[in-house]
DNA sequence: AATGAATGAGGCTTCATTCAT
DNA sequence: CATGAATGAAGCCTCATTCAT
């Protein structure tokens, strides 16, 4: 029962701009779990609380939904290039690295598919799409994968298992991959 | 607050109970319009609107957006129970109406995997397992699906199709629909 | 899932005017169940569906809820009078009364208290007053009760005991009836 | 469906942070006035209205209902504590205090019962009931408050002059205080 | 005279966004 | 540059009331 007569208003201490990068990080961090948790629709509020931010430090690092999601993309990105970068990886990987994102992912294709046309989401598209034209060739040199599929094929196999995956328990994800990834072993087989 | 500006008090008609019946086919009619071009997030209310019905009506009957789902769902089993009662119907057929409904079906799969407890979701979806079943057994019969794939695949296929689908353009949904038909064929040949 | 194609509405045979006292009975009966459930805010319709009788019939027989409270009132008053009337009944019993009476009678109080003009709702005052003053005359006469006693100092007691006895627990209620008793006792005593 | 009809956006301006200990006040008094006047049952939102405030910031101040009437609550205590402190107060002092409050009191009483096990409600139950047993002791001791009285007559006694009050008109309200308090007065008395 | 569906206003609450400090 | 309160629009849902049958 605060008397609050005359307000005190303990607000935290402003960190001043070496918080800029770390708030960031929080930001991404907590879009993750709140995402997760609560699917896309979460209240955009619920990201600045979980991170332990100010709203408008949240406005700022990320000034709509689409932002964000670009953001968390980027990272899922840049993960999946570093991990599939090694020669030896192969489509199974692709396919472990996407299972493994798919929940928070999704969340992310559902918006990201709304802003399609976003420079910056068409951007990561495309650097997606090379990770897995490397891929796809070096598969196909190696004889694992026919000649009748292409990049595009890939890329819809992982959308769709990204997508099934994100929709269904957690309990099912590990026999539904499973089932999903035998089915395109066979499709794509030479 | 009613203003009342002239007198007017241009409140609809009662059309008395009489109206019932029609009002639940506009409710439905209006439900996969909105759903299909604003996605399950469209206001509730906006279906009300769209079936030219009072909100309450709505309420009544469909008490809840699960309610109005699985009445949606129930409609779209029920066509494919009969679109693929036939002897002739193939695989293709299958996934040829999963395409038509793709856009709808899966605001309606979101939301019924949300209430994937529901008893009318429960039924309806052994209903359709039913229908994949039959299905399936015709042309495992006819020799054109191999005794590897079981109706779980058949079900896993056809729920990643239609949630692709209903994600990306009207414009590129007929080629992307080709396209993992075709890696379907080839994962459930013979 | 009824598919109600050809909409039969089977609706409870319409019985006739025979029905309507039966009606207002049972509406009567459900609505001191409803009111002493869930208080004065309990939908109206609650009241209709309650007593197994449509809306309509509830407007015909109540056109708003202070007819209803003054139906209810009445029936209090009614039993009042009969109870009150041997020549052996004390204040006591009267406070007797009172107490059972006191959950729907609360709920009636305010509302009769916000239609304090309405004719129905003064006659009813009119004929509880009447008894409390022939009560009074006996227990003045007996000696049971002070000179400084007035009609308007029974009716005050007996509405802040309803009163507050409606807002408790049913489980504090006998205590505090009792608590209230004892202090009134006193206050009146010769 | 804001119509915008000259381009004119006449939101409020934010005071910004600043403007929250007033707002907290604003609410307080507009919800006293607002319960004064209407009841209980009056539009939450109303309370809104009346401080000049939004929606959103009754929300944040006061989660719910109960919330407010316990803030309101706790400043009649508050009050009650301060005016009784006094070795002089009487046990008339309290009723005239109650009297005086009695109106959103009883709102209050209705709304904290309904509440009953909110731990705000029954700390600040605890602390009416001390103030009400330092001046039992005080009375007693003087001779002006009989043995055979505890504090939950008195608080009794108070619960039901305060709901009293609150049920009857304006007018009627300084003869009726007067009325019960010569009642207790006589039941209290050595 | 009874029935119960239809109607829509209005209260409740949440949340995206702004902005003073 | 961060903070978090303020704002109000908008969706949700309930309910009083009407009225065709």
């Amino acid at each position: 029962m605060p008397v609050d007569i005359e307000g005190e208003v303990p607000r935290k201490a402003n960190r001043g701009p070496a918080a800029g990068p770390e708030n960031r990080r929080a930001l991404l961090r907590a879009a993750r779990e709140v995402f997760t948790e609560s699917g896309l629709s979460a209240p955009f509020s619920a990201v600045a609380k979980r991170a332990g931010v100010g709203q408008g430090s949240l406005y700022r690092h990320f000034p709509d939904r689409t932002a964000l999601a670009a953001a968390i993309f980027e990272e899922n990105v840049a993960e999946i290039e570093v991990f599939l970068a090694p020669e030896e990886r192969t489509l199974d990987d692709l396919f472990d690295v996407i299972s493994d994102q798919a929940v928070v992912s999704t969340a992310l294709i559902d918006l990201t598919v709304g802003n399609r046309h976003d420079p910056a989401v068409i951007a990561l598209g495309a650097r997606f799409r090379e990770v897995v034209e490397r891929l796809l060739a070096r598969e196909r040199a190696a004889g694992r994968v026919g000649a009748h599929v292409d990049a595009a094929d890939i890329m819809l196999a992982a959308g769709m298992l990204a997508g099934e995956l994100s929709r269904i328990d957690e309990a099912e994800r590990a026999e539904t991959s499973a089932r999903a990834r035998r089915q395109f072993r066979r499709a794509f087989a030479a």
